[in-house]
DNA sequence: CTGAAAGCGCTTACAG
DNA sequence: CTGAAAGCGCTTACAG
């Protein structure tokens, strides 16, 4: 910790008391102008500093938030780390950011710490683990302490949260619908995220869209896997099989993974096969042909988490909210031209 | 912020002092086992956590240490956060997490937070503007409050502080001349971090490589630029122009871009064009062919940054230490077999 | 083995 | 316009 300068320090030198002090540094209408100006001076030239924690001991708010997501390595959470502290430091709020490596005990362990370390509110994005289980026992303890949570992207929908999340459901149905109407007919689905609240709709997505085509609903492949091991093996097991001519990857890996395998095994991509990935990240921008994505916006889904977390904090008792951030199919160079129109 | 319980509630409820709370709680030899066990247990069925800002205003250290680092969308530096954190958590560690953006002032803006929140020490990766301006007045400024710091990756010499870097001399050294001895005559580095340490210290190493060619030494071509937006043009221009057979990017974006641009243009990769990027990042791995790379190993960068500032929070007074983490070159597909043995 | 008291750095109702 | 005092939740030397 740092040596400081004091609150008293100030007082000593310029012999008043601390109370004018703090006031004057809070720029109270009680203090003279005179005084405010020798004590801003004082405290430029000592690096006087306030100390966040004495400040909020008092004050029981700390313009702090805390963040809980499974990881940073994937460009989806990155981003939306990214997007939180743009928004948070426009109202000079604090980002506390910890990471649960998709584990429910370190989740509930980084939950702890930032509650003991007085954040105003929390967001969070589930671990793969508590999803799976769909055992929510932790956050209700969590709920006893009171504390303000909003949930984005990976929620679950028994908690009493604000939450914010893409139209994964829609955005899902949207990409199985254009693969079909640019031809493909044994579209498979990719997902190595099945037991998350994401994964589920994103299936759902594809699912229904299948279901419900005008004339004759097509037949449905979904591979799901726990990590990407065995995935070239897997994949081109079923692709063989069932000669696949169309893949919808729930994520980037997978549709970069099965781009690839594609392209090994001697497919023409999008000639013989066409894939579209969800997120829209620098490996679908750099992938050779480049890929068509669903794209998340996820500094938006950031920013927005901030902005619901902010309003839940001043009004404690409002209806709680769901955002949807609606997704956007962006097409590139891995699916065909249309055949029909949408 | 939470409605917490106090040490004070609980000492209520089991008629005894906040000091016997307090000291059961951590354990004291002072206290009886019943007692301890009795409090102990109230702390559970209450929910009790501790109070991190109280405690801290006490005992003057916070177990929290700051990062500030330029982004989180760079694999490197999303892997770094990674490792960082991993370590950190070890010790019972809590890691405050900033982002500058590149940006001078908001990496100063950062480190302000970070003081007044108390932490025990700081990790920083400088901004962009920083360190092409070369002004460290800030950082002065900051080392007023004594509060220890150690820099990574991206640091300035001149500065009192530990650090901890990868061989990026040596590294792209390495790649270079394993670009010429596997036959490249002309070989051009691209980097889009020229004003950075890094980047510095990876030019050095490639011109200095193109030197110390045993024979006769080999012309040397620097793309420098500032942003993406046209590197298209330039890459493509620089490279027909003088007709280059070897490309060693300094960061990963700017290895795959020419990789994809490479191809575009019809030329055959490695058959008649070699590249190694720096970072063995997704895009690295995915690319088709597979990118041959400096990997910098940054999880450990990460770790052994902050085990450096645990040392340096014991013993304050210790010689700087300058830490180098070896890089490694990974061959793939994206050069080509050696001609000569190194 | 346990308690009363002081103090960490701040804020703020109360008094003047 | 300014100050003295209490208190936020904890820790710890001092006393018993």
């Amino acid at each position: 910790m740092a040596t400081m300068t004091t609150i008293k320090d100030m007082a000593e030198v310029l012999q008043v008391s601390t109370s004018t002090i703090s006031r004057a540094l809070s720029d109270s209408p009680e203090i003279s102008s005179k005084t405010k100006e020798r004590v801003r001076e004082m405290a430029k030239t000592l690096g006087y500093v306030p100390n966040h924690y004495a400040r909020s001991l008092k004050s029981k708010t700390t313009k702090t938030i805390g963040v809980v997501v499974p990881n940073v390595i994937d460009d989806f959470f990155a981003k939306v780390l990214h997007g939180i502290e743009k928004e948070a430091s426009k109202y000079g709020f604090t980002v506390l950011i910890t990471f649960s490596n998709d584990s429910k005990k370190s989740e509930y362990k980084n939950l702890l710490t930032l509650i003991n370390h007085s954040v105003d509110g929390i967001l969070i994005s589930f671990s793969k683990e508590i999803q799976k289980l769909g055992d929510y026992g932790n956050m209700l303890k969590i709920m006893g302490y009171g504390i303000p949570i909003v949930m984005f992207d990976r929620i679950h929908k028994g908690l009493p949260f604000d939450s914010v999340t893409i139209d994964d459901f829609a955005g899902s149905y949207r990409a199985t619908k254009h693969l079909y109407n640019s031809g493909c007919q044994r579209i498979a689905f990719l997902s190595p995220i099945s037991n998350t609240s994401v994964g589920r709709s994103r299936k759902e997505g594809y699912l229904s869209a299948l279901k419900r085509k005008e004339n004759n609903s097509l037949p449905s492949f979904c591979i799901e896997f726990g990590s990407y091991k065995k995935f070239k093996e897997l994949f081109s097991n079923v692709l063989k099989a069932h000669r696949l001519d169309g893949i919808l990857a729930a994520d980037e890996l997978s549709a970069i993974y099965s781009l690839n395998t594609l392209q090994q095994m001697g497919y023409e991509v999008p000639r013989e096969v066409s894939v579209i990935g969800f997120t829209n990240g620098p490996m679908a921008q750099s992938a050779n042909p480049t890929l068509s994505v669903v794209s998340q916006h996820a500094e938006r889904v950031g920013a927005k988490s901030f902005q619901v977390l902010k309003n839940r904090l001043t009004n404690s008792r409002a209806k709680t909210k769901n955002i949807v951030i609606a997704s956007e199919l962006l097409l590139r160079n891995s699916t065909r031209a249309m055949y029909l129109e949408e």
